[in-house]
DNA sequence: ATGTATTATTTGTAAATGCAAATAAATGAT
DNA sequence: ATCATTTATTTGCATTTACAAATAATACAT
């Protein structure tokens, strides 16, 4: 029907990865990237998580996320540690390294958070942010 | 701050990574791909189109679209042919059965259109739209 | 208690992506 | 007319990603 630029996974992808690559670019000199950001700022949340929660959280794929994490644990930001009560288990933990990276990064954020939704009044901001959490339930109603 | 699904980077990337994903799932069977839907999209707007200009519109990248059309090309979608006013241009145009999967297409990409606004209004679909265009002009702003 | 099914994570592998360099052609300045 | 600069596309290469298979451990049924 329409041009493509009416087609909302168009906006949305090209939106999403527009901010991606652009929060990509400021945080590769702290030597993080978007993807560790996200699983740092899960960890923020609540520290110790399972592999596979972590992949929940942040939509990242279990596969991708170990390789990840790999990363992250070279770079000593994250320790994977045993589940006592569950071998198959690991936790993951930030270290105090993570810790400060996170802090360096949380301002970051925030101003893209802000140069995102320059013009937009709070209510619009919220109403956009309730609209992409309603989209993406939407779409569950395909794996049926 | 908050926790990372209050993040607008984040939903945005979630969101649109879930339908780019069904939607791909979805015309995979057909011989295309969410990329190639794009390309056609943008074709079907205009045929004969340059590769920079198609790149800017899809929001591909050029030396990703380049390898995308050579597959489309090998399956017989679409056309690179030379512009006679400048040699270094390519000029890209449907073939027939580039028009067939296309009118296939369409109905798919209107029911996920259906499918991801599922309860929303049209105006607040329209408001959707506009929010996401204007978060990614504003993103513009960052290059500078 | 033993075997089967389930759950958690990792590894293999192939495809997609993006940056930078290479190629090719046009434009503009001298 | 010739050379340097810019523009358009492609290719080289390294990174990211995802699906599926492999591995390892628990839970469940008999």
């Amino acid at each position: 029907m329409g041009p493509l630029d009416s087609y909302l996974p168009y906006l949305l992808n090209r939106a999403g990865a527009r901010i991606a690559t652009a929060f990509g670019e400021e945080v590769r000199p702290l030597g993080a990237s978007l993807q560790m950001w996200r699983v740092l700022a899960a960890l923020r949340e609540r520290d110790g998580r399972r592999m596979g929660d972590l992949s929940f959280t942040t939509s990242i794929e279990v596969s991708t996320l170990t390789r990840l994490v790999d990363q992250m644990e070279k770079k000593g930001l994250v320790d994977r540690r045993d589940d006592p009560a569950d071998a198959r288990v690991v936790l993951l933990h930030v270290t105090a390294d993570g810790k400060r990276l996170t802090r360096r990064i949380v301002p970051i954020a925030e101003r893209y958070e802000k140069v995102a939704l320059k013009g937009f009044a709070p209510v619009e901001a919220q109403v956009l942010r309730a609209a992409l959490r309603r989209l993406y339930a939407n779409m569950d109603e395909l794996y049926d």
